[in-house]
DNA sequence: GTTGTATTTTTGATTAATCAAAATCGCCGT
DNA sequence: ACGGCGATTTTGATTAATCAAAAATACAAC
């Protein structure tokens, strides 16, 4: 009575799916969850209600789910597993960040506790992962901080790339390229609604223009604090030097 | 069409079932496939003949069950996705010999072939496991070398272990204690066949009894060469000193 | 208010893997 | 050669997860 890997990736996606709501909405509609796990209408409607069963979420018929405290250390669970492979896998392994979500995908669902407080220890206990993704603790507890993003954060300040919330290879190896990294440092030099499109100043002067879209997936950290302490070029949890 | 993990898992339980076999014997009846996979022979007699359906066994009705050169090729590759893990996890996570079976268990499923050739190749592209069971090649190639066992070997040589065949921790443990993992070096000082043990002797002179069924599951290397070459005290794969 | 449309739920089936228990088979010993 | 017993196969059901398509529902528009 190990939870399945099924059951493992509902609540995941129910987790991460409530956190892409809009401000104020907390219960996930189907059709997003049923889609984001590549399944049809009427098999999330079903799990759900058998999750709902199980106490791990609250389910309301044609409105939504939720995750219930169990269901929450659950899905926190999972995440710190996937998002601490996928750290060891590019620290460790010497593998691409943008290459390594598929694997922690399937590892997620059977590294042993055992085995995953190994790969923390040997991290030396991370907060976030390749993606600037926060990594869970131990119990289950979660500090999800908010950020901005290269749409929305002032311009003309130096700021820090922070997470980059979309696990796309190409769209990954895009922002690597223009040093994008968690990490690195930024800042918007112009923005124009018209154009939908964000002109961007890299640490080496580069410029560039991004379109909202891609903007908008770029987290970044406006405290002052965080451009201090920033290395100008190189991104956290680069691949080891040697 | 990735083999599922149980078809992984029947494939390999004949390879390893078949290799237990009396002498002269190529057919693994399926009471004994059925127990080692843990289900009901009834079950196992429904899947071995989907298998042959599919051309990864031979199966003769009340005979028993064979791998076809495609279900040999594949059990050859969860083989060395298993025994590579495992190896992994003593040699770089500095988990303990007897406690990385379980996670090889499960990892030998979902490691993908890129992140294996990581594994492979920051090991060295090595030959054996922890156990000294061979890992086969990327090709599907497995070099199964013969020993003797304490059972058999020559009494009064010096002989070096080769292989444990026993992933029970408490066994491992054990042989661990008495200086007997892989690349170790022992000797039998006396074999009573009525009181169905065997006389010991260590490498620190130190001696022991063995009882036969115990015994048998220590292979070992009876070539001078490998007794030349041999540490003294040390085995192979031992946990990183620092 | 009625109607339309998009979303959600229901329904009925399917697939993979399993079990328990009944039926059957192979072969050993006298 | 025959009876019986242990191993094997069959049978009938079950569980988890899924789909397609039909039915139901919510809500916005008119």
């Amino acid at each position: 009575m190990p939870p399945s890997s099924t059951v493992e990736n509902y609540l995941k996606e129910v987790y991460l799916g409530v956190g892409r709501l809009p401000a104020g909405a907390t219960l996930l509609p189907m059709g997003q969850l049923a889609s984001a796990l590549g399944v049809a209408p009427g098999t999330a409607t079903t799990m759900v209600k058998a999750l709902a069963e199980s106490g791990l979420v609250d389910y309301e018929p044609y409105n939504g789910v939720r995750l219930t405290a169990a269901g929450t250390r659950l899905a926190a669970t999972v995440l710190r597993r996937h998002r601490l492979v996928e750290l060891f896998l590019v620290q460790v392994m010497g593998m691409r960040w943008d290459e390594v979500h598929d694997d922690a995908e399937h590892l997620e669902h059977v590294v042993s506790d055992r085995l995953i407080d190994r790969i923390d220890e040997m991290l030396g206990h991370p907060e976030t992962d390749p993606h600037g993704d926060p990594i869970p603790g131990k119990e289950g507890t979660i500090r999800e901080r908010h950020f901005e993003t290269l749409l929305t954060c002032p311009v003309g300040t130096r700021v820090v790339v922070a997470r980059v919330s979309d696990q796309d290879p190409v769209f990954l190896r895009f922002v690597e390229r223009h040093g994008l990294k968690p990490g690195q440092v930024v800042s918007v030099d112009a923005r124009d609604e018209v154009a939908d499109a964000v002109q961007l100043r890299g640490a080496d002067d580069t410029t560039f223009t991004l379109g909202a879209r891609a903007a908008s997936k770029l987290l970044v950290d406006v405290t002052p604090e965080a451009a201090a302490a920033a290395t100008p070029s190189a991104g956290r949890n680069a691949a080891p030097r040697r």
